[in-house]
DNA sequence: GGGTGATGCTGAG
DNA sequence: TCAGCCTCACCCC
């Protein structure tokens, strides 16, 4: 249940424990059963990630693309994998390291014009690009669409999903049905430098935790306890946890979207 | 034990 | 715009 924070990790984990090993690929399920056998047995070089998009570099073979979607899943087994699932589309192992990969979305190989093809439709990615705002700011400027639908569009931005849209904007103050080229300068660089501050802190935790410790009487973000880590995602109605308001929710690029009225003027 | 929604996206119409 | 795909935690009985 990814949003790119945690495709990150994904690429940083499986880096560590597979890159420049030769790798037996199989594919318990079967789904890709061509597609493992032409990368078995050779090296994984690098696994990297962009926005939620994974992409294997092999010695001599075609980039693999992993997107979990909404449900796939990796499990990572150290020394005894247990049997695969039925469900398991792809298995990569190496001595002492076996990595499963269950429902995703897409798991296919990508020729080189394919990978350019797919870098070439997402926007920049706050894990990847860094600080920089110019090219957030050149791709809001071309859209009139609410910034609520824009953030959840990976031609916009990339890596971002529902939980972390709710909350940026909740932080930045925007309200989401303000026309996305309509936001200040100013904004739109608060926006972008908050994406990274939160993408960067949920790559090292491996949790959304957006709220500041003191405004719910903890310490450090890491103590804050399951139902107090987010402003307004999924809490309709309850009290905005700044200013008390009721938080409101409707509907923007057929997702539910939570903000609270009195923080996040129209 | 069944039903449902969910941190996503694509492609048909 | 909407159905479809894939899995699982959580809710309600």
């Amino acid at each position: 249940m990814p949003e790119g924070h945690a495709i990150h990790r994904h690429a940083r984990r499986q880096r560590d424990l597979l890159a420049g090993r030769r790798l037996r690929v199989t594919s318990p399920q079967g789904r890709f059963a061509a597609g493992a056998a032409r990368l078995d047995g050779r090296r994984l070089q690098t696994v990297d990630a962009r926005g939620k998009h994974l992409l294997y570099r092999w010695e001599d073979a075609e980039a693999l693309h992993v997107h979990l979607g909404l449900f796939g899943k990796f499990t990572v087994h150290r020394n005894d994998p247990p049997p695969p699932t039925e469900g398991t589309r792809l298995a990569m192992s190496a001595d002492g390291v076996t990595v499963y990969l269950a429902g995703p979305t897409i798991c296919e190989l990508l020729d080189p014009d394919a990978e350019d093809a797919l870098l070439a439709r997402l926007g920049p990615d706050p894990l990847v690009h860094g600080r920089d705002s110019g090219p957030f700011a050149a791709s809001l400027s071309r859209r009139r669409i609410p910034i609520g639908a824009a953030l959840l569009d990976q031609k916009v931005v990339s890596g971002i999903g529902n939980v972390y849209r709710a909350e940026l904007l909740f932080l930045c103050g925007i309200h989401p049905a303000r026309p996305a080229n309509g936001l200040r300068d100013e904004e739109i660089v608060a926006l972008w430098d908050r994406a990274v501050t939160e993408l960067r802190a949920g790559a090292r935790s491996g949790r959304i935790v957006t709220v500041v410790p003191a405004e719910v009487g903890a310490r450090y973000r890491s103590e804050i306890p399951k139902g107090r880590r987010l402003y307004v995602y999924h809490r309709t109605a309850e009290p905005c946890r700044r200013c008390g308001m009721p938080v409101a929710v409707t509907e923007m690029a057929n997702r539910s979207i939570w903000y609270c009225p009195g923080c996040q003027p129209d």
